[in-house]
RNA sequence: GGAGGGGUUCCCGAGCGGUCAAAGGGAGCAGACUGUAAAUCUGCCGGCUUAGCCUUCGAAGGUUCGAAUCCUUCCCCCUCCA
């Protein structure tokens, strides 16, 4: 390739990868990897890593994700790095302080779970999967020893997570301290070009250059990327949490899950939740500025993109028709839960808490009764000792649909 | 090693011998209003066979008619000094 259009590969390149991120750690070095790449045809190694602790992916994850695929679309090698050990100290980003100690077949059922859901996104045969335990298993304590002497505890306590916890008088364990530097060592091992991470990750992924060079390996290159704000709104979308929306969750629960966003983040989804392009997000965006669009249809449009992204068109279709069936025309959903009961008589609340199984305790259950939010075949119900009879014969009903809040169930009579 | 502070229900955080299933806030759930949005108002928010009963305030013992509250031992956390 003559060095005109070479130059303007790595243009073309730069532009793709800067697109949608947050910052690049140092550009220049980014451009002399990619002039490298180019003139001499190796793709660049691109790290991502996970701790298989918790093994859901979500639509914060998917930035990331959508950011490793781009490289790959440039032909570029991607690094999955899956922290069997790392997830052992566990990354002392949020409050969680000590993780629970995992299983071996636990890490190995997260970790294939994890990866059914990456390859979603992510090109399988462009990908290259390595257990960080394949070189932590390996260490010896001297090993250690070296690793820990080429980094200060001033340098690590400078972390945010540190610093915070450190001032506000939460404990902090020493075997937390090296998480940073053991998601740096993998960087060494896997020789990374390229890691990228969310914003709150920035001092483990620049970690990675100081001790990469410690080890006279050429340091990488950070790329950081926005945090996507969960269901509320307010916090950072994560399981734990319970704000987020999960890629492997069922289209409905999705779409579901999206319209019930606040409005305020329609344009903020479509731009780091999809793969839509800069036209359209900035046609989405006119529109609910101008007041042309209802937020309701743009939101919709947003499920049903999202949807489709995991899930395909039909089931986008289906979850669309679902939802407009439910909430717009107030009808039954196809596919209620359907819960077969011996004929007979109960009282109302016990076929309540029959209805939706190892949901409510009695008083729970009670206390919605109370509080009029039980309906049984579109009649509200607040006596909880009402006698109700399912069955066929006179006075009894052959089918009984409690409604409970927004959750919805059949009951019907066995056999 | 020395001195001091602290561990309360999902989270934060009051309580410091009875009136405590435990204030207040947050989260959550439900009702009204809606576009299953936001905001707002209201109610619920340990369990049960619910005018009553049972199990909770780091753990185990003890004092007392009675303990989250007092004593003892133990476990854990934090701060300062060394």
């Amino acid at each position: 390739m003559p060095a005109k259009s070479r130059s303007a590969e790595v243009e073309r390149q730069l532009a793709v990868i800067r697109s949608g991120i947050e910052e690049l750690i140092p550009e220049e070095e980014l451009v002399s990897k990619l002039e490298r790449s180019i003139a001499t045809g190796t793709p660049l190694r691109v790290k991502q890593g996970f701790d298989p602790t918790a093994p859901d992916i979500h639509l914060g994850h998917t930035i990331g994700l959508r950011k490793l695929r781009q490289f790959q679309e440039l032909g570029h090698q991607v690094v999955l790095i899956v922290g069997s050990y790392t997830a052992l100290v566990g990354d002392p980003s949020g409050r969680s302080q000590t993780r629970p100690n995992l299983t071996e077949e636990a890490v190995n059922a997260n970790a294939q779970t994890y990866l059914d859901q990456f390859f979603k996104v992510v090109d399988k045969t462009k990908t290259e999967v390595r257990w960080n335990g394949e070189w932590f298993k390996a260490m010896s304590f001297v090993d250690v020893l070296r690793l820990t002497s080429r980094f200060t505890v001033a340098r690590i306590l400078e972390r945010d997570d540190f610093s915070i916890r450190f001032k506000s008088g939460e404990p902090i364990s020493v075997h937390e301290l090296l998480y940073p530097l053991m998601q740096a060592y993998d960087s060494v091992v896997i020789r990374a070009d390229v890691e990228i991470g969310a914003t709150e990750q920035k001092f483990n992924l620049l970690c990675g250059r100081d001790i990469q060079a410690a080890y006279d390996v050429e340091p990488q290159v950070i790329l950081t990327l926005p945090v996507l704000e969960g269901t509320d709104g307010v916090r950072r979308m994560s399981k734990s949490l319970g704000n987020y929306i999960g890629i492997a969750e069922p289209p409905k629960e999705i779409y579901g899950k999206v319209m019930s966003l606040p409005d305020k983040l329609i344009e903020r989804y479509f731009r780091l939740a999809t793969d839509s392009t800069p036209e359209e997000n900035e046609e989405v965006a006119r529109a609910l500025r101008g007041g042309t669009a209802n937020p309701m249809t743009s939101k919709k449009a947003l499920a049903h993109r999202i949807v489709r992204m995991y899930h395909g068109s039909s089931a986008a279709d289906f979850a669309q028709d679902e939802f407009e069936k439910q909430f717009s025309r107030r009808e039954l959903p196809s596919d209620l839960p359907t819960i077969e009961l011996n004929a007979g008589a109960f009282r109302a609340r016990d076929l309540m808490m029959l209805a939706f199984p190892n949901q409510y305790t009695g008083s729970s259950a009670g206390n919605l009764f109370k509080q009029g939010a039980v309906y049984m075949n579109g009649e509200r119900v607040t006596d909880v000792t009402k006698e109700v009879m399912l069955g066929k014969g006179a006075g009894a009903q052959p089918e009984i649909i409690v409604k409970v809040g927004r959750k919805i169930a059949r009951v019907v009579p066995r056999g």
